[in-house]
DNA sequence: AAAATTACCACATATTTCTGTAGTGTCTCC
DNA sequence: GGAGACACTACAGAAATATGTGGTAATTTT
C-alpha cells in the first residue's frame, strides 16, 4: 500500500514508455524496474495517453514505439518537443525502417532503438541518451552522416549543376545581387543571369529563394560555413 | 623476399592508414596485418604522401588522423572524396574535439576512432565502416543528430524567431511572392512585408534568398520535406 | 562542311523586392 | 492614464529580379 503509484525521486532516473505492444511495454517496465537507479514512472499504450498525463513533465527519458495507433511516434515526438524542448526521447522499432526512424530523429528523437535488442543494451541505451549521447545502430548512424554531406544522390540527373552552376548558387545563397556574383565569377552581369535561368530551369523553380532553397534541401551546395 | 610489397587482393579488406604519430602507424598497421581479412596497404605520415602514391585508389577504408602537419586531416577527407566519391574514411583523433570531428564528417567521412581504443574496437569499426555503417561514439552521434534537428540552440537569443515570422520564413523558402504569402497567411502584402523585415532584421540579411539560407543553415525552418 | 550545341553577352520590360516613413488599434507596465 | 511595445496596415520610390528575345564565338556532332 506504501508504494501505490511510484513517488519521483530525484535520485533516479525517471522513464516514460510509450508503446502499443502490451507485453513489449511490461516487459520493459520490469525490466526497468529492476534497476535500482531508474524506474518507469508510467508505461502508456497511446501517445494521446502520455501526452494527457502530466508523467512526461517528470521523465528524464522517454521511450517511445514509432508504429504506434492513433498519433504515430513520429507525431508523438514532434509534439513532445514541442511542449518540452529538452526531452530525451528514444524510439523503438520493432523493423530497422531507415526511413522513420530518420525522420524520428529529424523530429526531435536523439537515438534509436530496436526492439529486439537485449536487457542490457536497453538499459546501456537509457543511460547513453541520459548521458547526452545518442544510442543508435552503426547502420542509422551512417544513413545521418551522409544525409548532412554533400549532393546526396539526387534521383533525376538533369537537375545536376555543373561546377558554374553550383558557384552561382553558393553566391546566391549569400544574398550577393547579380553585379556582386559578376564581379566574383568575372562575367558580365547578363551572363550570371544566363547561369542564373538555366539552374532555375534544372531546379524547377523560378526565384532566388527557392533555388537557394531546394540547393539547400538537395545538398547542391554547403550547409555548413 | 616474397612479401617485399602487399599484393592487393581482391578477399582481402584493403586498408590506408595516414597518420603522423610513428608509433601509432605501426602499431595499428600491425595490429590490422595481424588479422586474416584486412591488411594495410600502406600507412602514410601525411595526406600529401597518401595522395600522390596510388595506394588510395585500391583502398577500401582509409584511416586518417585528423590532426596532421601540412594539409590537416579534414582538407584531406574533402580531397579524397573529391577524387574517390565513394572512399571509405574513417577519421582518429587523440582528443575528443567535437568540432573538429564533427567537421570532418560533414566533409566526408563516415566515422569517428578515438586513438585509444582497443584493439577489437579499431577492428570493429573499420569493419563497420565497410559494411555500411558508420563507427562513432555516442557523444558524436548526438551532437550530429542535434545538427539535424530544429532550432539547436541558437547563440544570442535575439535571432529566434516566433511563430509567425517563422511561418513567413518558409514560405520565402517555397519561393513564394508577398503576395501569395498573403494569401496564405491572412495578412496583407504590407503585413507580410512587416514581418519580412523583423526576420531580416533578427538574421542581419537584407534579402530573400540569403534569410531563407540562413534559416535553413541555423534550422530555423524545415530542412526536409 | 553544315548543323547543332554550349557558354556567354546584351537589351528590354514587367514584376517583385527592399526600405523608409507613417498610421492604427491593442496590450502591458508603471 | 500616459508611455511604450507590438502586430499589422498603408504608400511610395529606388533597386533588383525574372524572363523573353536575340546575338556571337567556340566546340562538337553528324
Amino acid at each position: 500500500m506504501s508504494a501505490d503509484k511510484p513517488q519521483t525521486e530525484s535520485t533516479q532516473l525517471n522513464v516514460v514508455i510509450v508503446e502499443d505492444n502490451r507485453y513489449m511495454r511490461e516487459s520493459w517496465q520490469t525490466i526497468i524496474n529492476f534497476e535500482r537507479d531508474m524506474r518507469v514512472l508510467e508505461a502508456f499504450p497511446t501517445c494521446e495517453a502520455a501526452l494527457q498525463s502530466h508523467m512526461l513533465e517528470e521523465a528524464d527519458v522517454v521511450i517511445m514505439d514509432i508504429d504506434l495507433p492513433g498519433m504515430s511516434g513520429i507525431e508523438g515526438v514532434r509534439e513532445i518537443r514541442q511542449r518540452f524542448p529538452k526531452k530525451t526521447i528514444i524510439m523503438a522499432t520493432v523493423f530497422e525502417d531507415d526511413q522513420h526512424v530518420f525522420s524520428a530523429l529529424q523530429n526531435g528523437a536523439v537515438g534509436y532503438l530496436s526492439k529486439k535488442i537485449s536487457t542490457s543494451e536497453l538499459l546501456e541505451a537509457i543511460r547513453t541518451a541520459h548521458n547526452g549521447g545518442s544510442p543508435m545502430s552503426p547502420a542509422i548512424a551512417r544513413k545521418v552522416i551522409e544525409s548532412l554531406q554533400f549532393h546526396t544522390a539526387s534521383k533525376n540527373p538533369e537537375s545536376i549543376l555543373n561546377d558554374r552552376e553550383r558557384d552561382v548558387l553558393e553566391h546566391l545563397a549569400d544574398g550577393k545581387s547579380y553585379s556582386a556574383i559578376a564581379k566574383a565569377t568575372f562575367l558580365s552581369v547578363d551572363g550570371v543571369g544566363y547561369h542564373i535561368r538555366n539552374i532555375y530551369e534544372k531546379l524547377q523553380v523560378n526565384s532566388r529563394a527557392e533555388a537557394v532553397s531546394v540547393g539547400l534541401k538537395k545538398r547542391l551546395i554547403r550547409l555548413f560555413r
